[in-house]
DNA sequence: GTCTATACCCTGATAGAC
DNA sequence: GTCTATCAGGGTATAGAC
């Protein structure tokens, strides 16, 4: 069981700097970040940066867990197992939505967390555990409580439950899909439904 | 109807100087790649490079596009719609890992879309239109085919249908997730087909 | 068309005053 | 601790020889 690391000590210049390293990073990626660009929208020079952080990849280390942490931790934390099925389902759906894909950060986050997997492993493997990690266990226990659904592959099917929340999410809103080819989020929660909730014969 | 645009004009030294910039933007991503790096791994002068594109930008519009429709035209389109829905989709499933998934480019390609998104929301254009729409409507039309499956919203039911695929790939592939929560294409298939073949009550 | 050489700017990181 | 000033290196793009 991985234990979140724990957060770093607060402090009003070194979160002033996070704040303005956060605008720039979320918006123009790591390699497109400079640090002059930084100390300029944080408000600080250069060398007060230098002094809170080791360097650039410090500095964007300490961003993103940040953000990864601090944003999704405890999301899915509070639900009621003793709901019935349509209702539970439709509204971790729904949970999904609001508290997650609709703040302003999810998708820059997503977007950093993607393209620098590979030059920094740690922190898509910190997204991993602390976000997906934390939906799908409560999505399998759920199933654990409810066995009049019949869930064959709980893990399987929570892949399916959420992998077609994150995919809609992002055709429809990174991959310009709204426009391309809309598909509103009720008609994909109620399909979801239909599927996971049809009676089965056998 | 998107028409894709027509392939630009191939003489050796473009394509030799596409290959070198393959290499280096989709290790490197945008803004980590240099046109020195690409000038050297092309193994032609900085100038050859700006005699046959404008600019930076130019030169890696034109390898997204070349990667994108070469790549990935054509993929989903000769399958049997005769076949019963248990082979249909197995085989579709199939075909998105070992002809897509599988490409050692697709990894790649995919996380500079997603990362680039919003400069050259174009390139993300052209990979939702000739990727994404293809085998949504592919799987459309065979539902249309097949009314014995009672599929309520075939676009939602796709979305979900590629999204699992996708969204799981993603997952496996580039968040290690294959490392922290494998999970075998195989179950996920076989999830996928459990939920879409169940016989409805009604 | 293709090369070498270079202009000019911005990069990450540091030195030293206060 | 925080600032100004500065370093060496590498960035895109171009000039001019062949």
């Amino acid at each position: 069981m991985p234990i979140p690391p724990v957060p770093d000590t607060v402090t009003p210049k070194r979160e002033q700097i996070l704040q303005g390293a956060m605008r720039v990073f979320l918006k123009a990626g790591y390699a497109g970040t400079s640090m002059d660009r930084v100390s300029a929208e944080a408000g600080v020079s250069k060398q007060t940066i230098y002094s809170h952080f080791q360097d650039k990849e410090g500095l964007f280390k300490a961003l993103m867990e940040k953000v990864t942490i601090a944003n999704f931790r405890g999301v899915f934390s509070t639900k009621e197992f003793q709901d019935e099925p349509a209702v539970f389902l439709r509204q971790l759906a729904e949970t999904f939505f609001t508290k997650v894909a609709d703040r302003p950060d999810y998708m820059p986050v997503l977007r950093l967390i993607v393209s620098e997997s590979e030059r920094f492993p740690e922190l898509a493997k910190l997204y991993t555990q602390t976000v997906i990690i934390q939906g799908r266990k409560l999505l399998v226990q759920y199933f654990a409580a409810h066995p009049e659904l019949v869930i064959a592959d709980p893990e399987a099917i929570a892949q399916i439950f959420f992998g077609s929340l994150v995919s809609h999410t992002i055709l429809q809103e990174m991959l310009y899909g709204k426009e391309l080819m809309p598909l509103s989020r009720d008609r994909l929660i109620d399909s979801l439904m239909n599927l996971l909730l049809v009676q089965k014969e056998d």
